[in-house]
DNA sequence: GGAGTGATACTCGGATATCTGGTGTCCGAGTTTTCGCGG
DNA sequence: CCGCGAAAACTCGGACACCAGATATCCGAGTATCACTCC
């Protein structure tokens, strides 16, 4: 059981998109470089969040990536299901149902395999407690905890670099 | 994020150990007969949970399988960790060191990430609550719940081709 | 008839091919910008 | 000087190789069984 590694890529620009001031967007190129990942691999998982809604895409120059909607209502759990996808980790294959005595049973009583296979109901009881977990880690709390986790020094540093990099919406003025 | 295949094969095969005799084994070959698999396959599931001490092997004739321990003390997170590790399925790569402003505070701020990062956190909290959840499933759990959710025909077909199957422990009589 | 002994057959165990899905990359579609031209 | 238009440049989007890990398989190590022989 192993997540896709994009998933931490993914995560972390949506933080840096989150800095962003209203309606502004942040290239896919500038997030690559600031996380010293490739561009070309980000640009994968920047689309796939993209297509969960996650994120919004701004083509041509001066376009970009911004959030669709704000760090509160976006958890943990969408990224994962937009990278990793909604399918559930274990996936029954329903062996109880083969083999010669499953088959005799099948053949016997048409009802026989009705009822969800016990083992299939205990794994997804555990994974629905999982995808609660991850469902309450929204991107707020994770911003929320910056402040505390990361130095003063870095903090302007990143702030700088997002003054620099980030665009305006377009037609608007520079206030 | 996927579990491998195997996982569900290796539960059912604890399911069937469960109902055996004191002392008994069963063989692999036989399990694989009974699910429909292939017994190449299931040994190496099977000698992943013996590695992992969930079930002990009888080598030689008469050979096979048995449960280690109870099924009560059996849990599905015994089954996941043995077949899928125990390494968390959030790899943190730590992308938040990597980059120009990230080696800018790594060389002027020894400390600047002496915390731990504020995603690898709340990926492993919910992490965390699904091998809570999976510690809760215990292998007792689910073999109660099968006359439930089996038909009793399958219970006695079952029952007979265990009968026919299960090696009696050595040296053990019969009556 | 009983015990000892060797061969045998059956079991698990680890090492070895194959193949799907994740990883990494590339080129094309679309849009804005920008430069040049004409009025 | 201003408006228009075409070319260019930059962005995202989807399609294409590559590789690690899971899948599937095989052969070897070890042991109880069984048959045979000898006492």
């Amino acid at each position: 059981m192993k997540l896709s590694e994009g998933i931490e890529s993914a995560i972390h620009c949506a933080v840096m998109m989150a800095a962003l001031e209203e309606g502004a967007v942040l290239p896919a190129k500038a997030l690559a470089e600031y996380h010293g990942v490739s561009e070309s691999y980000l640009l994968k998982q920047l689309q796939a969040l993209s297509r969960a809604g996650i994120i919004e895409s701004v083509p041509g120059p001066s376009g970009g990536y911004r959030l669709a909607r704000s760090p509160a209502e976006i958890t943990l759990l969408d990224f994962v299901d937009a990278i990793e996808g909604t399918e559930p980790a274990f996936r029954c294959q329903e062996i109880r149902q083969r083999g010669p005595i499953a088959a005799a049973c099948a053949g016997r009583d048409a009802q026989a395999y009705a009822r969800p296979c016990a083992i299939n109901a205990a794994m997804l009881r555990a994974e629905t407690v999982y995808r609660q977990a991850l469902r309450r880690e929204t991107l707020q709390l994770i911003i929320a905890s910056l402040p505390r986790n990361i130095s003063p020094e870095k903090w302007r540093l990143a702030q700088d670099w997002l003054g620099a990099n980030q665009r305006p919406v377009r037609g608007a003025s520079v206030g």
